[in-house]
DNA sequence: CTCCTAATAGTGCATATACATTATATGGCG
DNA sequence: CGCCATATAATGTATATGCACTATTAGGAG
């Protein structure tokens, strides 16, 4: 009985894909980290501050919506940018909503992560391939996508009562 | 010159599979942890036990190493683990290692959470196909796997000076 | 048998993440 | 023109993550 157990929890472990996506996003972040590290940069700090660039001037929720993170996690993670005077923030509480911007110095440091990052990106097509890059990529987009509309608010409605 | 800016950081957004992994990530583990809240469990405590239950008796190391995460990590999320009475750890620090298995209330919490688990990869499955689900997931272990050599330790030898 | 090297666990610090809740301001209704 | 319902931002609390560093101990060298 133990076994069956321990077999059923080896399929589940390599069965699950929210385990893997983890695991997954551990790992090159990891490895961005590594190589955003020399200039004080993080790979989800590079992320939002790429975000914020392609969109400048959208609001705190649009750029929530789409990095798929929640606004509470955001407002923080842009506060850290703000202190280091990378981002500009106009507006606050209130109906208006805040308006992110690159800074002077955030446009500079950009400009000197984004070789860095090609570096990063031209070395993971060569692990990979360009192709199952590219396919790998949009196949978690979709998962993501797939998943959104299961997510807290609008899990009840699909609930069934569960054995 | 701004707009150049722009469409580069757009180009940059579309084709990062870091912020995609993490996004992705967040998605995922969102969703299964609201299926797991009523159980008082969180994605990553499932899948640290799953782990557990299917290599009862390894060391912290190993299963870290399986898992993808760093030891100081999950050095705290085991301990969570332990409050909560779901696992045992025996030995300490040394060279022994400390080896981690379920206790029979891990053990029952776990009979409980997976037909949660079921459930939600049934649901995940119909919505993309087991097809599409199967490959995601073997795609996202070979990205881990390549980046893997590319971690923070190893980086410096491959690394050419960058422009 | 002793010592000491190296493998292992844990701490300090910082960032990232999200739910529950509170604070705020604005756009529209009366 | 004033009020207020509601969209928005921020805070409280808890978990998750990893690097730099410290603490501990077992296994091997002598």
């Amino acid at each position: 009985m133990n076994d069956v157990d321990r077999g059923a929890f080896r399929a589940i472990a390599a069965e699950c894909p929210g385990f893997q996506a983890r695991a997954t996003a551990r790992a090159i972040t990891r490895y961005h980290n590594a190589c955003f590290r020399p200039l004080g940069l993080t790979a989800e700090q590079f992320s939002l501050m790429v975000g914020i660039g392609a969109a400048e001037g959208a609001t705190l929720v649009e750029l929530a919506l789409s990095a798929g993170v929640d606004t509470t996690t955001l407002s923080r993670n842009i506060q850290t940018l703000e202190k280091r005077s990378w981002v500009k923030a106009e507006g606050g509480r209130g109906r208006s909503g805040k308006r992110l911007s690159l800074t002077a110095s955030g446009r500079h440091l950009l400009s000197e992560a984004l070789p860095v990052w090609r570096h990063a990106q031209a070395t993971l097509s060569q692990r990979l391939g360009d192709n199952q890059l590219q396919l790998l990529r949009r196949a978690m987009a979709e998962l993501a996508v797939a998943v959104e509309p299961l997510a807290p608010n609008t899990l009840e409605d699909a609930g069934q009562p569960l054995p």
